[in-house]
DNA sequence: ACCTGAACACCGTTCAAGT
DNA sequence: ACCTGAACACCGTTCAAGT
């Protein structure tokens, strides 16, 4: 249960109202994209699933893009920062496991991975998120201003990869046509590593084995620098 | 100048008109992200832009979509897969050349990464740079299937992270303040190692600065995987 | 004080009508 | 055969008008 926006003080209110809360609202939009996809958000749509107007959507956010940043953090207060469940994992397991968690929540929330490009995670709770990343990296033994240029890293590689999901879908057949003869036009004598590729009956991996392969062996050169390498 | 869509085989065409190209409509929607942004670029305005109408669009193009993969590929077209410039290279340098050259390019384009997210590249110009990245892999010793893996990966990293250029921008001051409070009235205390981040005047970096230094990482992981560690 | 419907200035896409 | 303006069904955002 993450936190929201203006009920992190859940009790003293102004009063009269209940809070209807900007959380009501988040959980609302992230339901809609779970459940209708991305496309199907808008402030037309989410207010009507509300029983509201559009109006009342901006009293709660200055902008759209506020409330995708609502979104966005609601996601990322899906992931395990509790200190107790680090203490006995040394950096790299500490590392490990963060990344994953952050990485499957959005992978639990595939469509609002959509969302990352244009939206850095600025909310409290992927500022949470930043601190137990950088205590790991510092508990650890890094370097302070190391272990930030780390964690800076890792967050890029994480919600890139996050990403990438969404390229998955999203390509309609017709559009793919427009390409196909195209590439079918090429001298395939011309391609010779693809051709071998193909002979070798290589099965396209899916994003996240990609990028567990990719985690792991950046925690391996990590290993290496932190060694001395 | 790379190759558009259906101008590929420039010569052979329908007798008559000149090819009006569909590579000339690419090209002039890549003027209009790069001088006016993203958002600037509708179907509209793009028309305007080529003296045309909307519906002309639509006869080389079968949706939106299909466009902004043609500006991805022409993008693509700008990155250096020619065999003779990597033939003295080592399968490391050989990555870490085409690996720079594909960020570099969405970098001098930057507007055309958040595209990333939605739309993998699909195109002629990103297969050949598959073709590339393939080949210094499996000339360097890969194993097919290894290398098939590890391009893949790779295409991941790169792309993911050059979609994470988009997040520079985008978040408005009126967004920002949403959750300035939120993360102003949580307990500082309780942040330790971003308040050590922040006492030891850590800057942060630029996204390039993270890929590269993620890219090195890997590949250091990628060597002691070769050398079957 | 809070909420609303309607308006404004846009979208992507389609299609009847023109030359 | 090729192109066009206008239409359709939407957007995000704002604001006068209601209670």
């Amino acid at each position: 249960m993450p936190a929201g926006v203006d009920d992190a003080p859940a009790v003293r209110r102004s009063p009269g109202r209940p809070p209807i809360a900007s959380a009501r609202i988040v959980d609302a939009a992230l339901q809609v994209i779970d459940e209708q996809g991305l496309d199907s958000l808008s402030m037309r749509s989410l207010a009507k699933h509300l029983n509201s107007s559009t109006a009342t959507l901006y009293r709660h956010f200055p902008t759209r893009a506020a409330l995708v940043q609502g979104v966005i953090d609601r996601v990322m207060g899906e992931v395990d920062v509790d200190a107790a469940n680090f203490r006995a994992l040394t950096w790299r397991q500490g590392c490990e496991k963060i990344s994953l968690d952050i990485f499957e929540a959005f992978g639990r929330h595939r469509q609002t991975a959509l969302l990352l490009a244009d939206h850095t995670p600025i909310g409290p709770n992927a500022a949470a998120v930043r601190e137990r990343t950088l205590a790991v990296l510092i508990d650890g033994g890094f370097d302070v201003k190391v272990a930030a240029r780390t964690g800076a890293m890792l967050a890029h590689l994480i919600l890139g990869f996050a990403s990438q999901y969404g390229g998955e879908r999203e390509t309609t057949a017709a559009d793919r046509e427009t390409f196909r003869k195209a590439i079918h036009g090429m001298d395939l004598s011309q391609f010779p590593a693809t051709a071998a590729v193909r002979r070798a009956r290589w099965l396209p991996t899916t994003v996240d084995q990609e990028f567990q392969f990719a985690l792991q062996l950046l925690l391996d050169g990590l290993g290496l620098m932190r060694s001395g390498g």
